[in-house]
RNA sequence: GACCCCUUGGUCAAGUGGUUAAGACACCGCCCUUUCACGGCGGUAACAUGGGUUCAAAUCCCGUAGGGGUCACCA
C-alpha cells in the first residue's frame, strides 16, 4: 500500500442524492476540496445512489448547489462529466458486474441463497443466545452435493441470491490512517461473509466504492469517522481484485453540543443543512470559513482566512483527532466578521430577501424602498450575525410599540423632556431636506435654544421619534423613519408622557 | 456486548520531553460611544484519573474511568 506519487493526487467527494447538504457531509467535501488543489490534484464528485429506494428526487441537484454556494468547484462530476464517468453509480452497473462476476469466477464470492425470513431467524435466534447478529456460512459443512441440493431447491422456490464475499479468516486489516495513525481490525470481528450484491442486482456501497474509487484512480480517501469500520471491508475487496488500496484518511465527526453524539439528520435542535443557513443569511465565505476549523487548525494565530489562503496553507496532517462540538455561537461571529467587511449592495440584497419573505417589505420593492433598505442595512451591518436579524434589529421601523416601557418614561420624566421634544417637532418640521445632517443639525439647534442638553436631550429625542431608547445612530434612524413617522411618533409620545 | 477510536478552560483549539500551558468564541469588568451594537483594553477558567519510564511528562508506556463510532441485501 505504497503511497502514491504526489502528481497523481485524486480524491472525491460521494454524495448520496438523499437530501439536502448536511454540515458534515459539507465539511468533508470541503477537506477533500482543500486537499486536492493545495497538492495540486483532482477533485472529483460521484453520486452513489446505488440504493434506489432512498434516492430523493432533486437530491442530487440540491447537493451540488449548495456545494457551490460555497465555493467548491470540481474538476470530474456527473454535471461535468470527466475521463472516468459515468460518475453516477446507478449508470455503472454492468461494471460492477464485471467484477462480480470476476469474483465469483475465483471462487473468492458466491451466492447466497438464504432467504430473508432465514436471516431474520438467524439473527433472532442468535441474539437469543446472547450474541450479536452476524452471517453463519450456509452452506457449512456440506458436500458438494448437499450444497448443490439447496441450491437446487431454494432456485425452486424461487429465490433470487445475492452475492457474498468469502471473509478471509483471522486475517489483521492494517492501514496506516492519515489522521487516525496505525490503525488495525480483525477479519473475524467483521460479522460474516458480506453481500457485495444486492437481490436487486445492485452492488452494495462497500463494494461499489471499491470499484469506482479503483477505476477513477483515486489516491486518497479522506471521509468521515463512521467509515472505519468499512476500511477492511473495502480493503479486502482491494486485495481480492488484485488491486492497490488507496491511502485512507478519517476525519473525526462533527457533534451536537447537547447530546454528544454525532449530529443526526433528524435532530432539530441545531440547524445542520446548509441551505438553513443559506436561508438566515449566512455568507458562504464564513460558512466555508468555519466549517474548515472544525477539526482542523492552522498554524498560527490567525482564524479568519478565505478560499485561497486555505489552499495554501492546508495540511492534512493537522486534522484534529478527537470530535468537535458545533459551536452555532463562533459561526455567529465568525459570519458577523465577514458581514462587517462585505459590500453594502452584497448584504442589502440579502436583507431585501429576509425582508420579504418576513413580510416587511412587498414582494416586488421599487426603487425607494430598495435605496431605504440599503440605508438600513448600512446602519446595521456592525452588529448582525447573520442577515435576518434585521427582521428583530430593525423591528422599530416596521411595528412601533404603542406603549413605552418603564425605563423609556423614565428618561422622559422630566420638564426639560417635553421642551426638548416639542422644540425638535417644530425643527423637524420645518427641514426643507430630512437628512440626517440636517436633522442633526435640529437637535444641535434644540439645545441652543432651548438650554437643554446632554442625555436629557438625546434620549427624549430617540425616544420619541424613534419609540424606543435603543438603535443605531440617532440622526440616521430618525432620517429612515422618515418626516411624517417620525413626527407622528413625536405626536404619540408627548401623549402618552405624564 | 464485540471491535475500533478519542480525552488540554463552558466551546473550538495550539502544543510532538524542559513553555509563566498560546490564541479564538462565550462569559465578566473597564474604556470608547450623549442609547444599543461595533471597537479597544483587561480578567475568570484547562492538561479525566492511577501507576510507571525519565534529571525532567500535557507530551512516551500500562491500567482505570468517561465519551464516541461501527456492527444491514443504508450509504
Amino acid at each position: 500500500m505504497a503511497n502514491k506519487a504526489n502528481n497523481d493526487i485524486r480524491v472525491r467527494y460521494a454524495p448520496s442524492p438523499t437530501g439536502h447538504l448536511h454540515i458534515g457531509n459539507a465539511r468533508t467535501a470541503i477537506f477533500n476540496y482543500l486537499f486536492a488543489r493545495h497538492h495540486k490534484g483532482k477533485f472529483i464528485i460521484r453520486i452513489e445512489d446505488t440504493d434506489t429506494k432512498r434516492n430523493v428526487e432533486g437530491g442530487e441537484k440540491s447537493q451540488l448547489e449548495n456545494l457551490k454556494w460555497l465555493g467548491v468547484d470540481w474538476d470530474e462530476g456527473p454535471d461535468v462529466g470527466g475521463d472516468f464517468g459515468p460518475y453516477r453509480q446507478s449508470e455503472r452497473k454492468d461494471i460492477y458486474q464485471k467484477y462480480i462476476k470476476e469474483l465469483l469466477d475465483k471462487g473468492l464470492a458466491y451466492e447466497s441463497y438464504l432467504s430473508e425470513d432465514e436471516l431474520t431467524k438467524m439473527r433472532e435466534d442468535q441474539e437469543a443466545r446472547g450474541e450479536m447478529p452476524h452471517y453463519e456460512y450456509e452452506f457449512a459443512g456440506m458436500s458438494e452435493e448437499e450444497k448443490d441440493q439447496k441450491i437446487q431447491a431454494a432456485k425452486d422456490a424461487g429465490i433470487t441470491p445475492v452475492v457474498r464475499i468469502h471473509v478471509p479468516v483471522g486475517k489483521d486489516y492494517v492501514w496506516d490512517d492519515i489522521v487516525k495513525g496505525k490503525v488495525s481490525i480483525e477479519s473475524d470481528t467483521l460479522g460474516g461473509d458480506w453481500v457485495i450484491q444486492k437481490r436487486d442486482g445492485m452492488p452494495t456501497y462497500n463494494f461499489a466504492v471499491v470499484v469506482d474509487d479503483h477505476l477513477m484512480k483515486i489516491s486518497h480517501v479522506l471521509r468521515g469517522d463512521d467509515h472505519v469500520a468499512n476500511t477492511p471491508k473495502q480493503i479486502m475487496i482491494y486485495d481480492a481484485l488484485g488491486w492497490e488500496a488507496p491511502k485512507f484518511g478519517h476525519m473525526t465527526l462533527i457533534i451536537n453540543t447537547e447530546t454528544g453524539k454525532k449530529l443526526s439528520k433528524r435532530d432539530e435542535s441545531v440547524l445542520q443543512f446548509i441551505e438553513q443557513y443559506r436561508e438566515l443569511g449566512y455568507l458562504p465565505e464564513a460558512m466555508f470559513n468555519f466549517i474548515t476549523l472544525l477539526g482542523w487548525s492552522p498554524v498560527g494565530e490567525d482564524e479568519l482566512f478565505n478560499r485561497k489562503q486555505f489552499i495554501k496553507i492546508f495540511d492534512e496532517n493537522r486534522l484534529s483527532k478527537s470530535p468537535a462540538k458545533f459551536d452555532q455561537k463562533k459561526l455567529e461571529w465568525v459570519n458577523n466578521q465577514y458581514v462587517k467587511n462585505a459590500d453594502v449592495s452584497e448584504i442589502s440584497d440579502l436583507v431585501i430577501e429576509n425582508l420579504i419573505v418576513a413580510k416587511k417589505i412587498p414582494a416586488n420593492p421599487d426603487t425607494n424602498t430598495i435605496q431605504w433598505v440599503r440605508h438600513l442595512t448600512e446602519l446595521y451591518m456592525p452588529q448582525m450575525s447573520y442577515t435576518q436579524q434585521i427582521v428583530d434589529l430593525a423591528d422599530i421601523f416596521f411595528d412601533q410599540p404603542e406603549v413605552l416601557t418603564d425605563d423609556e418614561q423614565k428618561e422622559l420624566a422630566d420638564d426639560d423632556a417635553r421642551t426638548a421634544i416639542e422644540d425638535l417637532r417644530g425643527k423637524l418640521e420645518k427641514l426643507d431636506r430630512f437628512t440626517a445632517s440636517q436633522i442633526m443639525a435640529a437637535i444641535q439647534g434644540v439645545r441652543a435654544d432651548t438650554g437643554v442638553k446632554g442625555r436629557k436631550l438625546y434620549m427624549p429625542a430617540r425616544i420619541a421619534t424613534t419609540r424606543t431608547m435603543h438603535g443605531p445612530a440617532i440622526a440616521e434612524a430618525i432620517e429612515l423613519f422618515g418626516r411624517d413617522a417620525a413626527l407622528k411618533n413625536i405626536d404619540k409620545t408627548l401623549d402618552q408622557m405624564k
